[in-house]
DNA sequence: CAGCGAATGGAATATATGATCCATTTCTGT
DNA sequence: ACAGAAATGGATCATATATTCCATTCGCTG
């Protein structure tokens, strides 16, 4: 008798294999295998009790599945999410530092894709430095008092408005997204009161609609929140209170991981301050 | 008596103290210190007997090199060596801990936002060292071929096809997006056809919408490239080509700036194949 | 619905592994 | 060269860990 004719030894053929298996895999075995290939690190490095634990499986669960694939043992298993680790650090740095220098050997695609979180990244960097705690916490003050919050977004921002809109009802805050260029949304914005309250999100050059939209309500008496991009942006001149986000870009289009990292700040501390209140 | 102030957690100040020391340490804990710094992987994953033995020394040298350090044992001293091969964890964990040092001060609005720059910036990370060179430019030449390209993407995954659309509008090139629970879709996805290309988005749990309008296209014979969180995701079983983004989450709400870093990198690149095709 | 086989949970077990201890050797200073 | 201290080797011990085994549950088929 002899043994399974190719049993992987390097972690790319095991995934593919797991991948082939997957769907007659039982059901304690598959939900190891989906844990294995999403946390590979945890299986390199933590011991059979602990992996299994954390995958919410019995020990011996492991040792079946490793046995199932072909290996004779968790161990076996083991080595191979060990192997893939080996030697793997001085990449890592070197892609890091690679990174930040520009644009290197790969495929064009890549150089994008690294344009793009290395300007993410700066955008993260420069909000956690810059943001002002004072500010931050009229925001929530005002937003958390609100009995509807409207969200105000076009175009480029409108991303960052549905984020805001789908976290508010996840979190059971009454909120209302104004997205339509015209429709209803005047007959919408006349129903707000100075006991609502706005965010407003727009950045150069600044969608009409918002800015208009943003001016009326403020001029009803509905305290404004506003996300943009300088000081002279129009928005920061009707709203309360407005918040300063550089964003870097990459080929021509913004990042909006701080603006997004703002807007969900906003969202989350405003259900944690109405929990505490 | 007190115990060294600041034990190295890790690899780095390790490194750096060992070095330091190396002058004034014993002959075999020196010679321990050498094959350390000169086979980390061997500490991380070997065993204190496989060590002493590849090192020439006693198994009780090495705990007695930990101890000198100021380890309780050759445990701790492992687990260094350990952390530096999870790969991005170390980095990013580097930043947490620096975020974590000033939760106290500042508002509890302010811990939040540390929250989510954080988590942004760990996804970030990890997108960047598990992206496949390869999977990129197979995706950009699919969607670069197509006619029209369909985003599908609902709940949280929406903010991301939003910016897409945005993108491609912008780009001119022509894409539909795919948003409402029912009305319009069914009959708009009739039109898509092998000449076309899908771009799908979706995380866990699952928006049916998006799972059953991929399955359907597919079966079209329409090419699906999919962004997902899992390798059992339903969409990496349908599409052809697909792409696991593991997105870190602050406060129940996942980070959306790795998805967004590719999904931008794919409208980008598939304009630049365009450009120069 | 009954009966069978596969799959699973959980305790028991054998083993591998890190840590301790002490006798011996090797340095260091006088 | 000699005492004393530090360092080292190697056996012993306690524990952590992977694995095995069996009773029970689950899922399917006749």
């Amino acid at each position: 008798m002899n043994v399974e004719p190719q049993l992987p030894r390097d972690y790319d053929s095991l995934r593919a294999l797991v991948l082939e298996q997957r769907g007659e895999l039982p059901k304690r075995l598959a939900q190891v295998a989906a844990y294995a290939l999403d946390n590979p690190d945890e299986i390199a490095f933590g011991t059979a009790a602990s992996i299994a634990a954390s995958a919410g499986v019995q020990p011996s669960t492991l040792i079946r599945f490793a046995q199932h694939l072909g290996y004779d043992g968790f161990t076996s298993l083991q080595s191979v999410f060990r192997q893939r680790l080996r030697g793997r650090t001085l990449s890592y740095e070197e892609r890091l530092t690679a990174l930040r220098q520009g644009p290197h050997e790969g495929p064009e695609s890549r150089t994008v894709l690294n344009g793009f979180v290395s300007a993410s990244q700066k955008s993260l960097d420069a909000i956690l430095h810059s943001m002002s705690d004072r500010l931050l916490e009229e925001a929530v003050s005002v937003l958390a008092k609100a009995e509807t919050i409207y969200v105000l977004a076009r175009r480029r921002s409108y991303p960052v408005a549905s984020y805001m809109a789908y976290a508010f009802g996840k979190l059971k805050i009454r909120s209302q997204i104004i997205e339509s260029a015209a429709g209803l949304d005047p007959e919408i914005l006349s129903f707000a009161t100075p006991r609502d309250a706005v965010v407003a999100v727009s950045f150069s050059p600044y969608a009409t609609g918002t800015i208009d939209a943003a001016r009326t309500l403020a001029e009803q008496g509905v305290p404004v929140v506003a996300i943009t991009d300088s000081a002279f942006s129009p928005l920061a001149q009707t709203a309360k209170i407005w918040f300063e986000v550089a964003e870097a870009d990459c080929a021509g289009f913004r990042s909006l991981s701080a603006t997004m990292a703002l807007a969900m700040t906003l969202t989350v501390a405003v259900a944690e301050r109405r929990r505490d209140a």
